[in-house]
Order: C-alpha cells, then sequence, then structure tokens
DNA sequence: CATACATATCACCGGCTGGTGACAAATAGG
DNA sequence: CCTATTTGTCACCAGCCGGTGATATGTATG
C-alpha cells in the first residue's frame, strides 16, 4: 500500500489570532516533550499546531522568541511546583532540608519531559537561546532555596554549595538517564521500587554529607 | 567578497585502503570530539577525511560498521587507562578504593571529549546503535570495579551498587555540563581550583557515604 | 457596497542530508 | 600486452530544513 496524494480534508484555521498563538505555544512544547529537541524546529512545531510555519514568524518573531514566550511560562510553573513542595515541610536541621529540596527536585523532573529535554539539549548544544532557559531556571531554584532556608545553616566545614551541586547532579543524570535508556551503570531504574532506591541513596548521601541521623 | 568556484587543486588519495580506513576512524574521532553527535554523518565525516563518502560506504558498511569498528578501539582505549588508574593505588577500604575510582574516572572523562560526547549522545538520542558503545564501556567498567576490588567489602547495610551509581551520575553530570557550559548549579567549573573543589566535593560524598574517614 | 486590514495558506528558494549508480584511473594477474 | 579487480571520484536523487514573497480569504470600517 503506497500513500496516495490526498486531498486536505482540513478546514482553513479559524480566524483566531489568539488561539493560534496558544495552539503553537501549545505545540512547541509537545513537539519538545514527545520528539525531543533536536525535532525542536520551526516546520515540526507547524506541523503539531496544523498551521503555517509563516504564522509562527509574524506572531513569535521565529524560533528564538517563541522559545522566549514558552521559557516565561515554564519559569513560572517551575517557581509554582517548588512552591507546591516546600509547602508540606518543616525541617529542623540544614541537612533534612537539603533531603527535602533534593528528592522534591528528583520527582518533580521525573514527571517533566520538558525539563529533561532542556537540560539534555544544554548539555549537547549550548547555545545563547537556551543559556536563558537555563538562567531563568536556576534563578527559580536558588531563590526558592534562599526563601525556604530560614535560619539553617550548613555544619561548619561544609562546602554546601558544591555539595548540595554535586547531589543535584547526580539527581538530573539519574533522570536523564532513566529516561532515556531506564538504567544507569548497571542499575535499573524503571519501577516505582527502583525509584524508591535511588531516592534512598540520595537520602543517605545527603545524611552523609551534613551528618545527620537517617530520618 | 563572494566565494568563487574554485579548482579543486587537491591531489587525488594516495591508493592505500589501509590508510583510508584509518583517516576515515580518526575523521570519526574528530568529527564527534570537535563538532558533537549532532554533526555526526557520513557527510561530516567524509569531508573530514577529505574522502569520497563512498568510501565510507564501502569500507564500514556505513555509520553503523563506522560506528561499530571505532567503539571496539574506544573500549580497548578505556580499559588501558583505567589500569593505568588503578596501577598506582593501594586503596585499604572499600571507602578508598572507591574514591580513587571516582576520581579517577573523573579526570579520565574530563580529558576524554570523545566519550562526553558518547554520554550525551546518548542521554539526547537513545538508539540501538548506541547501546552497544554505552554496554561495552559500562562492561569494561565494572570488570575494572570487579578485577580491582580485591577482598574489599562495603560497610553491611550500604546499598552500594546504588551508591556508586549516583556518585558516578554526579560526576559525569559534572563534567557534562562544565563542559557545555563551565558551570552548574551556580558554580563555576572552569579553572584547575575549581576542579579540585569538584574532586574534595566528590571525595567528602564517598567518605559519607561509605563512613570512611577524610584522607 | 466598497475599501482596508488581519489572518491564513501556498509556492518557491537555497542549502544541507543520506544514499546510489556510473565512471576514471591505478594496480595486479594471466 | 591485455584484462580484471581494486580504489577513488563524480553526478545525481529524494527528502528535509529554515526562510520569504506573493496570494487568497475572512472581517471590520467608512
Amino acid at each position: 500500500m503506497k500513500k496516495v496524494k490526498q486531498k486536505d480534508l482540513s478546514l482553513p484555521r479559524p480566524r483566531d489570532r489568539g488561539a493560534t498563538e496558544r495552539s503553537i505555544l501549545e505545540a512547541a512544547k509537545l513537539v519538545l516533550a514527545e520528539e525531543g529537541f533536536q525535532s525542536f524546529g520551526i516546520n515540526a512545531i507547524a506541523r503539531r499546531a496544523q498551521c503555517d510555519k509563516q504564522l509562527i514568524y509574524r506572531y513569535f518573531a521565529g524560533l528564538e522568541g517563541l522559545v522566549e514566550a514558552s521559557g516565561i511560562e515554564l519559569a513560572s510553573k517551575l517557581t509554582h511546583d517548588l512552591h507546591q513542595i516546600s509547602a508540606a515541610h518543616r525541617p529542623d536541621s540544614y541537612g533534612a532540608l537539603m533531603k527535602v529540596l533534593l528528592l522534591g527536585l528528583l520527582d518533580l523532573l521525573r514527571g517533566d519531559k520538558i525539563m529533561q529535554q532542556t537540560i539534555a539539549w544544554e548539555l549537547a548544544a549550548p547555545s545563547p537561546l537556551l543559556s536563558r532557559l537555563i538562567a531563568a531556571r536556576s534563578q527559580a531554584l536558588s531563590t526558592w532555596m534562599h526563601h525556604m532556608r530560614g535560619d539553617l545553616t550548613p555544619p561548619p566545614g561544609a562546602d554546601a554549595p558544591a555539595i548540595n551541586a554535586a547531589l543535584i547532579a547526580a539527581a538530573q543524570h539519574l533522570v536523564l538517564s532513566a529516561s532515556a535508556s531506564g538504567a544507569f551503570a548497571g542499575m535499573m531504574i524503571k519501577t516505582e521500587a527502583d525509584w524508591r532506591r535511588v531516592r534512598d541513596t540520595l537520602a543517605t548521601l545527603v545524611d552523609g554529607a551534613y551528618g545527620t541521623r537517617p530520618s
């Protein structure tokens, strides 16, 4: 069965600029989440949105502007999600605080394909276009940490920023690798039980680094 | 100044199949290391090798075979480098052993653009073509760890495989991020001093996880 | 109604990609 | 010397990409 030329049965788009812009933004997110940053381009987004790519140029001044517009939305979503996490916890030590942050971030990242793709994108192809996205994200993250810290201070002698960076790096890499291949360094990361193991391990690392008792 | 059609001054390749194959393999490595996996394709490699892409099809049966041929070479190099590392150390505890392994792997990865690109590639675009490369690498790594372990055993109650996976994940992610943007989570990773800080941090995490005294 | 504008679509361009068949030239074997 | 094989080059294909100018069509305004 060869594919035969087929008349375009789709009706023309309703002439509603606002709706079109929204559908383009939605399509951009879908493409990034489901097809990866490698497929993230004008043509792919236009196909998803079922509109002409010309409209992307007109309404967003190209990919650049589209990414920027999406970026704002995503940053606000991130801060909201982070707030959600921190609302339910009252840690009583710096280590306990970091444990909450790290595991919360892990779960957040796990469910957010877009953020995963953004991180992978930045690792693979650093570009000025992305640096702003990344900056916005880490900005939201750091203000969140600062706001939540309260009067808790890290143990003296500990290089807390570096330790936290390494822990977050571990979490991010495990999520990305799990998403890509379902495993890392011989350890399967697929089932909920696997993820509990990961969480326990990260908690252990936090406890070890900050001298807290296991909770 | 428009670029003008220019006669090809290059002499034809010497008719030496072995040399041609070597130069193609070399070109493949260069493209991957310097231009990234996104540019890793038949045309780019042929350009680098200054030969016709047809030869890649003839001698390696396409990209697939070329990757495979390179993969073998890289795996043997990895095992050699790992041996190099372990030769000079006689750790007296499991924690000390892991510290050596982790920091050795960090430095190894730091100087190996090809391995960095391979890892990023796998994170971004999982494909059966790459899974074999990855499998070969983790195989070499695990046999190395097994061979080097000796009679040292992890502390009871510790989930050593998971802890090691998390630590390696942290190291890999920090290297990739440093290579891509020179920073991670607000921490600069550029100078040698920065890298010493990273090493110290990873060592601290190992000590904390395995209850060893800081060395 | 007629005109002007906003919206959407189409057709095309140059450039790059992977892939292939035809051809030229050097070499080896009889 | 003539031939067959190997080695290398070239020309071309279809397909996708980003980007743009021209065009149709709906909608609001005078």
